[in-house]
DNA sequence: CATAAACCTTGTAGCGACTAGAGGTTCAAG
DNA sequence: CTTGAACCTCTAGTCGCTACAAGGTTTATG
């Protein structure tokens, strides 16, 4: 385009899909498969077949890469993505979704912040001394970190 | 044992594998694969075959479960574990691994904050009779909650 | 025009971290 | 002693990517 930008082109997408992965960090392969499970939609193409973005799919992407590193299942996600696609969906619909999402988060937020809190003394302590004085293996196999039975769920996460 | 605890058998390992997982909150067969990948030491056994654990595996199981939770990953919490089997070690290697883990925990308290007050104003709204708007995807796509590459590992989380 | 990089489809398989099933044995309670 | 639950090993499946093979085509730059 060499700055020549017309008009008429402003519109057309113009990442390529090694682009749109490397704005979200991942790759390309993932872009397809997220496509063919329905999380992206289908891109429109060049003449020559190869998909083309703008950037409402680079926030799309990103969001789906966010969520996932959070833990949320690809099934968790579809389902936020849903609503955020059907503004006129019915409310109840919206309601229990969000409130099924919003415990999961609350309770991975207190895990969170627990852990941030240990790992603030942990560091704070760690001057120097020998791996017996650190409370980190401690912290970690004391029970007052599980808050509730979901916090025994196994690495499995958000969904 | 029904209360009748004679000293010879204090030191006798009593809980199946069964028992185990479930004060650590997971499967008898996540316990065996744990064992099998070197996280958890062989158990001691029966005639009959039947692994048993005593306290100390259930402290170090439950170690594992804390950890994997919080998503380190299985090479990060051998390394954790490492470290705890040898008291000696400095614990300038726990500091840098805690550390850096800081960062990242901090990172997603953010983004979970962010996603927890957008689910709280959707359920808000439901109560009100109508969702407006819906940013889901503006509150996880959100560049700015990127700390460093590693934010965008995809799934693989903490390790 | 030449060329290297990026792209295409389709299919298969590997990785990490579990998890379940098949086909058996052991344990503990009644 | 009987019996059901818990246990054993081994294999393979699940989820969510990710990479590779095969066999190409397209794009953009020099």
């Amino acid at each position: 385009m060499s700055g020549d930008t017309t008009p008429a082109l402003i519109d057309c997408p113009a990442l390529g899909i090694g682009e749109l992965a490397r704005r979200a960090g991942c790759k390309p392969e993932t872009v397809r498969y997220y496509e063919r499970i329905g999380l992206l939609r289908d891109a429109p193409r060049t003449e020559g077949g190869q998909r083309r973005y703008g950037e409402a799919a680079v926030r799309r992407l990103t969001f789906i890469r966010h969520a996932r590193d959070f833990g949320f299942s690809v099934e968790a996600v579809r389902e936020l993505l849903e609503m955020a696609d059907h503004p006129q969906m019915p409310c109840h619909e919206v309601d229990a979704i969000a409130k099924h999402h919003l415990e999961e988060v609350e309770s991975r937020l207190q895990r969170l912040s627990a852990l941030r809190e240990e790992l603030r003394r942990m560091v704070g302590q760690c001057a120097g001394g020998r791996v017996e004085s650190c409370r980190i293996i401690e912290v970690l196999s004391d029970h007052q970190l599980c808050i509730g039975e979901s916090a025994h769920g196994g690495a499995q996460g958000l969904g």
